[in-house]
This record gives C-alpha cells, sequence and structure tokens, in this order.
DNA sequence: CGTGTTTGACCGGCGC
DNA sequence: GCGCCGGTCAAACACG
C-alpha cells in the first residue's frame, strides 16, 4: 500500500493548514514519535508505571521525554502507532480526518478521561486515543493507532484544487495581499 | 431521518 | 482463581 506518504500516517506534523485553522490555540508540538517497530518490544521497564501517560507526562514539562505507547503486552497489533503530545487547548485537533467517538474511559493514572475516536470513513480501522497529560493538563496526548487507507478529506480537498489556490504551498506569502 | 455523542456494561489480559 | 484495568460495544439520546 502506497498512498504517496499521508496516506500511511495522519500526518502529526500539521504541514497543512486549513483556512479555518485557529490560530488563537496555542499548537505547539512538544514532543511525537514513531513506535513503529522497536518500542514493542518494551515490557519489561512498562511495568513500573500503570500505563504509557506516566512516561508520557515525566516530570519535567519543559523536558523532552520519550513517550513512547506501551503495548501492555497485549498481542502485537498491527504496527502504526504514533504517539505525540501537543500543547492546546482543545483535547481534539481537526486533522484533517473525521473520527467518530466510540468510548470514553477514566484512567487510573490520569485524572482525566480518556477519549476514543474510530475513522469514520468505511473501511478505515484508524483509531485514535486522546488524553490530556495528568502533570500539565495544557498538553494533549494523542495517539494514532493504525494506517490510513484512504487521503484525508482535507487532502482530497486539496488535490481536487488547482495549484494556485493556495498561498502556503512552499513559501508564505510576504507580502500583504492588501 | 441520518449521523454523531454519551455512557454504562461487557470482555479479555495481566498481576497478584 | 480473583480482582483490577484498559479497550470496545451498543443502546439511548441529541442535534442538524
Amino acid at each position: 500500500m502506497e498512498l504517496s506518504g499521508e496516506g500511511s500516517n495522519p500526518n502529526p506534523n500539521y504541514t497543512f493548514y486549513p483556512e479555518n485553522f485557529d490560530p488563537l490555540i496555542e499548537l505547539e508540538l512538544s514532543d511525537y514519535l514513531m513506535p513503529d517497530d522497536e518500542v514493542f518490544e518494551e515490557d519489561s521497564s512498562e511495568k513500573a508505571l500503570g500505563g504509557a501517560n506516566e512516561i508520557c507526562g515525566a516530570t519535567s514539562k519543559d523536558s523532552i521525554t520519550e513517550c513512547k505507547t506501551g503495548a501492555r503486552g497485549k498481542k502485537l497489533e498491527p504496527r502504526g502507532r504514533v504517539a505525540f503530545k501537543t500543547k492546546s487547548e482543545i483535547d481534539v485537533m481537526d486533522d484533517g480526518y473525521k473520527w467518530r467517538k466510540y468510548g470514553k474511559k477514566s484512567v487510573k493514572n490520569s485524572p482525566n478521561p480518556r477519549n476514543y475516536y474510530k475513522c469514520s470513513s468505511g473501511g478505515c480501522n484508524v483509531k485514535k486515543r486522546i488524553e490530556r497529560d495528568r502533570d500539565d493538563q495544557s498538553y494533549v496526548i494523542t495517539t494514532y493507532e493504525g494506517s490510513h487507507n484512504h487521503h484525508s478529506p482535507f487532502m482530497v480537498y486539496y488535490n481536487q484544487m488547482p495549484p494556485n489556490s493556495w498561498n502556503f504551498q512552499s513559501s508564505p506569502p510576504s507580502s500583504s495581499p492588501t
């Protein structure tokens, strides 16, 4: 499956900004990683903590720590898990995909509930897990699981547009359009 | 009426 | 074997 890159992961880097992107949201990608391969071997250390957020939470907010999603020793799920931490006022941010919430759970190691989302596109089994950092609730920990078998609705829309329709292709508009 | 959210119940894995 | 915990399901509900 070769979906030209962004199809294989939800593109956590936010290289695209829709016009309705709200600048007041302090989006600060503080940490992210892609535990695609070796992290699933991590099992001996995760016993010392109750969950992944223990590691993600870190003790110091400013220092970037290894934010690994512990696989809880569960059966090896299909790889493609991405966990990252963002500084945001909102819990769930619009990444271009359409998500349907299917569960909410209070977890032991966090005072905040964890929300579970599924990609609502038919046949796409990508899951997303969102919870607030228990140490610094201004951070949101988002975990994607699986790979989209389709482009994001936004990307489809983007691809349908003429190449000049967007100004942020590579160089930002230095001159004001007034 | 269709779609998405809420919320409690249920289930499976793991540790003790 | 039992209890805890995380993850998922599904019915009820809300909203456009």
